[in-house]
DNA sequence: TGTATATTTTAGGGGTTCCCTAAATTTAAA
DNA sequence: TTTAAATTTAGGGAACCCCTAAAATATACA
């Protein structure tokens, strides 16, 4: 019973962020590249960072970089997994590109629930790949069959 | 230029109830009615029904009850439509009942873009009803042919 | 190896939004 | 007209997000 503190909707911005840069692009996540992609001061971008280390999502070691937590991946997998699923809606739906779809599924995406993310994934046969190429995760909730 | 200021997502919620209430029901919007219904004190009401006062889209008499301004149920019936369009795609798309699209909706609404909101209601052929059988409110933006 | 520069963090605030209780006030009903 | 119900004020409080200025740390290069 992890007595799973709740991420606001800001935080899970910081979190599909810092998932992209430490996960898919392999890069040290800093401070003022933070700051700089959401357009926030440094000491902004230290606070939240703080805010998700108590809630054991990451790991902060001060002066160097964040490091995701197995707890902070996996809650950034559930959010990049609703990202994915309403870019693959947006796409074949509305024949969205990639781009103005994952502007429309940032707007979305935390409020989703898993139920409707799974329902758009079963509708669209179980998609495995996002617009822009990248892996979206399974979710055990959902079923193939 | 109506120095439009912008309503939160929790006004949203009360925008959308009271012009249920006064435009579709016909019935006075009573301050505990609504806090029931939302789950809050009386007070609690009171308090956001001064700020979207505030804002121009209702009048309050003290003590008798609200009614949405011109620009209220504009702004209601703007946010309705997308609530509307929402349960459409929920409804068709993933064969939801009417009361779960509804839930959903109401989720996603007040963050669905204008466009994305069109471009769901093109895919769907200009519905006119909503699941529940009210009416969609109609954007100039969204082109029949 | 120092020292200058860049980065990051702390300290100290501020604003908005939403919510509450308790005490008035006003309305409506008996 | 008194009483009960509904509503509003008064006075707080908590969560979030953001900022500037100053301090601390890291890094890069003479």
């Amino acid at each position: 019973m992890s007595a799973e503190l709740s991420v606001t909707e800001n935080e899970a911005k910081y979190l599909k962020l810092i998932y992209r840069g430490q996960c898919e692009e392999s890069t040290k996540v800093r401070t003022t590249a933070v700051a700089k992609s959401l357009g926030v001061r440094p000491a902004t971008v230290t606070e939240v960072i703080q805010n998700l280390s108590e809630k054991n999502l990451l790991w902060h070691r001060r002066y160097h970089g964040v490091e995701l937590t197995k707890e902070g991946i996996a809650e950034a997998q559930k959010l990049l997994r609703k990202h994915r699923i309403l870019e693959i809606l947006f796409t074949d739906l509305l024949k969205y590109n990639a781009q103005r779809a994952c502007n429309e599924a940032s707007k979305l995406d935390y409020r989703a629930s898993r139920s409707l993310i799974n329902a758009i994934c079963k509708a669209y046969g179980h998609p495995e790949i996002c617009p822009c190429k990248k892996v979206i995760f399974s979710d055990p909730k959902c079923k193939k069959k």
